[in-house]
DNA sequence: CCGATAGTCAAGCAGTGACTTGACTGTCGG
DNA sequence: CCGACAGTCAAGTCACTGCTTGACTATCGG
């Protein structure tokens, strides 16, 4: 019973937070677990489908990592792992924070050769 | 020659942006762009893939806004929006931030009602 | 002008994803 | 004990994805 997390592979890890996330449906089931936990039919209530298609969602939110759920009685509770949308927000913010200094620099640069219109600028390596 | 954005669905536009970012290629492709702008064959190159199935994940990250091209001469330059990038940073960090703070919330109440063990603790809805 | 370069388009195909239905299994409320 | 409830499993369907190959189109470098 203690067979968690097995598997150890980071980019593997993201596809399926993306994967999952890259569901409407299963977004909307995300932003009700905000609230609070929930159980299968709670989050298929709004969602117009079949019960058994909902609980494949559930599976694959639980896969991904950002789900964890338990069953108590006949109800399976869900409930959000905060974690898991942090790691994926992480991978996200890295990679824009870094597009976004690289444009700065790229704008101060232009400004500077813009403001002196003839120094030693030597072209060095791709700026752009 | 105006045609941009003519697409508000910003459900959907969140499902084309997941959806791009849940393949291992396609992040590889944006880590690549953080460093600045790329020729398609350039963004192919670590890939294993033929140059038309390069070109497939490109149209996708085009179309999910998380990249803008152009073309001069024969060759494509890509490169990374942050803006786009940003939006699904935003969504996954506006629900997280929520869980959080609920979470501490039920943790300040655990605490309250172990300090105290025996107050007008009425159930009132539910808390977990 | 010619060959190599860098894309682009269109089929076509195997694998995956998002459902459905139908049968079945445990609870829970009386 | 009995019916309704909440979920689960297993097929089966149908659309979409990620790739390939082959043919074709523009450049670019001499």
């Amino acid at each position: 019973m203690l067979n968690q997390v097995v598997d150890r592979d980071p980019a593997a890890d993201l596809d399926r937070v993306f994967q999952a996330l890259a569901d409407p449906g299963r977004r909307l089931m995300v932003e009700r677990l905000t609230t609070g936990p929930a159980s299968v039919s709670e989050l298929g209530g709004p969602l117009d489908m079949s019960l058994a298609a909902v609980l494949q969602h559930v599976h694959v939110l639980e896969a991904s990592g950002l789900v964890r759920s338990q069953k108590l009685g006949r109800t399976r509770t869900c409930s959000l792992n905060a974690l898991t949308l942090r790691s994926a927000e992480h991978w996200i913010s890295e990679r824009r924070t870094l597009v976004e200094r690289r444009l700065d620099r790229l704008g101060e640069y232009l400004a500077e050769t813009a403001d002196r219109p003839d120094t030693d600028n030597e072209p060095q390596g791709e700026i752009s």
